[in-house]
DNA sequence: TAGTCATGGTTAC
DNA sequence: TAACCCTGACTAC
């Protein structure tokens, strides 16, 4: 159940983990079966995440001595992707750039992957697809070729496997040509976790609508990556009542929330949790017990309905909006205050 | 064991 | 706005 920073962490680690590699795929589940065939034997060229969306490249000629990452400069989740000023910016290095394969992967709300090293396991639960592989960067072979089946194990490939990724319940996963990507990349918003994002552009959107910044920040034509915790969390941080009208939300306003946003998802990709608490807040800070929830990070309202508020003690609010569950602090967070950057 | 809910997105109405 | 997708954690019984 990821927000965008853990697709941008999947992207890295699909990369460390097989780019430069012939990757096996196979469908154990076996409703991918027909695009795994495709992807069997194939070489992982890129990988690289648009919002919530991964996208894996395929084929082609893996050049070694270009720009991406090679694997030992990877030799860990934490180095990549660097932060620099708050923002990553090398997202796009390693993208999926004229791969002649591209597989789009959106988990939704269930969707999972299982990385993992060492001997390839039985698959458990309905694997959707399984990549692994078997060999070094560049080795033009698929340790023991194509077509053995989509079976536990893999067959002669698994004594050899070095990295494996399952893939459960995702929202999406399929192939894509040329044109589906570029409509892909048209129909979402600029995403703070990369350098070629343009805040202007979903200023624009923002400024030109009735709809509670709320809602637009969770609508992923206006903006990609976030979802309801950073959603909730930039608005606390903000001081931003959640139902103020796009239309009256500043330019200096969207400024702090877009850099907020930048550097709260960029520690997010670092550390692989949500935090967003400031210094003074953590539970060390206020001698109180740390929060414990399967996000794993600390929160200021997030799911905290009824407890009281961390910075004012008022009481923390939920409602529903547009389908999903909002939180925020009436005290810290007033109807009144259109535009209080804190 | 059954029911509920969840960090999401698309489609139908 | 609701239904659906269809997984996993948690809770009530």
């Amino acid at each position: 159940m990821p927000e965008g920073h853990t697709v941008h962490r999947l992207a890295a680690a699909h990369r460390r983990m097989f780019q430069g590699h012939t990757v096996r795929a196979m469908s154990p589940q076996g409703r991918f079966a027909a695009g795994a065939h495709r992807l069997d034997g194939q070489i992982l060229t890129g990988a690289e995440a648009l919002g919530k969306h991964l996208l894996l490249g395929f084929g082609g000629f893996y050049d070694a001595a270009g720009p991406g990452p090679t694997t030992e400069q990877e030799s860990t989740a934490e180095q990549e992707p660097e932060a620099e000023n708050g923002a990553v910016h090398r997202a796009e290095v390693g993208g999926i750039g004229e791969s002649a394969f591209v597989l789009h992967v959106h988990l939704g709300i269930y969707g999972t992957w299982s990385l993992g090293a060492g001997p390839l396991p039985a698959p458990t639960g309905a694997v959707r697809l399984r990549l692994s592989t078997a060999g070094g960067v560049g080795d033009g072979g698929c340790g023991g070729g194509r077509g053995d089946g989509d079976g536990p194990g893999g067959g002669d490939g698994a004594a050899g496997v070095v990295a494996y990724a399952d893939l459960r319940g995702p929202n999406a996963c399929e192939l894509l040509e040329p044109g589906e990507i570029r409509a892909l990349r048209d129909r979402l918003g600029p995403d703070p976790l990369r350098g070629d994002a343009d805040p202007d552009r979903a200023y624009r959107r923002i400024v030109r609508s009735r709809t509670p910044i709320a809602t637009l920040l969770m609508d992923q034509s206006v903006i990609a990556g976030p979802g309801n915790i950073y959603r909730a969390e930039v608005l606390f941080r903000a001081g931003v009542a959640p139902m103020l009208p796009g239309r009256d939300v500043s330019a200096s306003l969207w400024s702090a929330i877009w850099a907020d946003l930048v550097v709260l998802m960029a520690e997010g990709v670092r550390t692989g949790r949500i935090d967003t608490v400031r210094a003074e807040h953590t539970p060390e800070a206020m001698g109180r017990a740390p929060r414990v929830d399967d996000h794993g990070g600390e929160v200021y309202v997030y799911r905290r309905a009824g407890l009281p508020c961390l910075v004012c003690a008022t009481e923390v609010r939920m409602r529903t909006l547009a389908g999903r569950n909002l939180f925020w602090c009436p005290g810290c967070q007033p109807a009144a205050a259109l535009s209080t950057v804190r």
